[in-house]
DNA sequence: CGAGGATCTGAGCAAAGGCTCATCTTCTCC
DNA sequence: GGAGAAGATGAGCCTTTGCTCAGATCCTCG
């Protein structure tokens, strides 16, 4: 897994090699992301990413060519992380009977949007318009997963996999990115967790070959 | 039916008395609403707004206390275009049967989005955070209608309408933004609006009370 | 130990943008 | 016609912010 300051286009700094400049790197972008989380992106300027991490300007552009690969490396984390936290929360998922499988599923995606509510929601503002391609790339990615997930399953019989893939995908995304800026407190709620089980399962009846 | 520059808290500034006033302000007005949905919000500068507008600063600020009061009052007109076009497109959906009702609300809430979609995903970055709460005023307010009229609706037998209108509500909206962002060209897409009708039928159906 | 690379520092430059104010022009209305 | 209000102007102040640069400091390793 590639590490720090690496963009595409023509943006590069000093990778560290030392691992004090690896500490620092991370206490970076750690110290952004804290601040976008909490405050927004308007907070999170180079200034102060640089003093919440307890460093000085010069070295925060040390590694990173400008605020934007910043944000963009957080970006690069985020994806990560959630990806992990999915693909850990769907292990097995394969085995498992449909009403169970769809349940695997609403905890998993729920429990992905868990990892950062708010950094997720600052990164999809500030990033927004220019390139989230990141965030992009793996939703985009999860849709895939998702429409050869429901290929699969011959019980559903499905007629277009790929389309009830994106509505679901993005349905579900915006349902709790909505609900996380409203009302954070209530992803944990039980009965929210049942609607939308039920709007799974649901749609996925409803997008039957003969239906 | 209040109209310009009227704020909530302590941001005051003239109001036009005369016409020529009041075409300074819908100038205004348009030409920031323009940038905002063309270049972003990071585009719409104050001093950028008067120049696209045909005013000077100065006058901008004679009717706005701030940029932010600026951008609310674009908010509001937005949501009273997207109300009225939604309240046009639902008028006598009481009267038809579940299944066109369904087409109706589907082509709705399309329409309702395809009213301004730039204008609609820079205002949901811009006032993110802050005050955004015109929009989403309205859009709770969506929430209730579609509540109560599920409620209306016998055939239904909705064991929790409140979740379902959310559910729904909050699902499609995010599908579509998404779209937006992604696939612009893709709200005309038949297929979808079929996707969306089945996954609206699919939920209701899974959503009943002895289900 | 000491050369040389890696790392870090922070004052401050330059650009950008929000906003003010002193002044001028246009209307309204008696 | 003309007084006074409404409307308009725009140079420029002031603040914020991204980012540079000339060095200082720390590490590694022969």
């Amino acid at each position: 897994m590639a590490t720090t300051a690496r963009k595409k286009p023509v943006k590069r700094r000093r990778s560290p090699i030392q691992s004090r400049g690896q500490a620092t790197v991370d206490a970076i972008v750690e110290a952004a992301a804290q601040i976008l989380a909490r405050k927004g992106p308007a907070a999170a300027t180079t200034n102060a990413v640089a003093a919440r991490a307890g460093v000085s300007i010069g070295t925060l552009y040390q590694y990173f060519a400008d605020r934007e690969a910043l944000l963009q490396e957080i970006g690069r984390r985020h994806v990560a992380e959630m990806q992990a936290v999915l693909a850990g929360a769907l292990t097995g998922i394969d085995g498992l009977a449909l009403p169970a499988a769809v349940d695997r599923l609403v905890a998993a995606i729920v429990a992905m949007h868990r990892v950062a509510p708010r950094l997720h929601q600052a990164l999809h503002q500030s990033l927004a318009r220019d390139h989230l391609d990141t965030i992009d790339a793996f939703e985009v990615a999860v849709e895939g997963m998702v429409s050869r997930a429901l290929e699969t399953r011959d019980e559903l019989d499905l007629s277009h996999p790929e389309l009830t893939a994106t509505v679901l995908v993005r349905g579900l995304g915006g349902l709790i990115r909505t609900t996380i800026r409203r009302e954070p407190e209530r992803l944990d709620d039980p009965a929210l967790a049942l609607a939308m089980r039920a709007m799974i399962l649901g749609t996925l009846g409803e997008s039957r070959r003969r239906a």
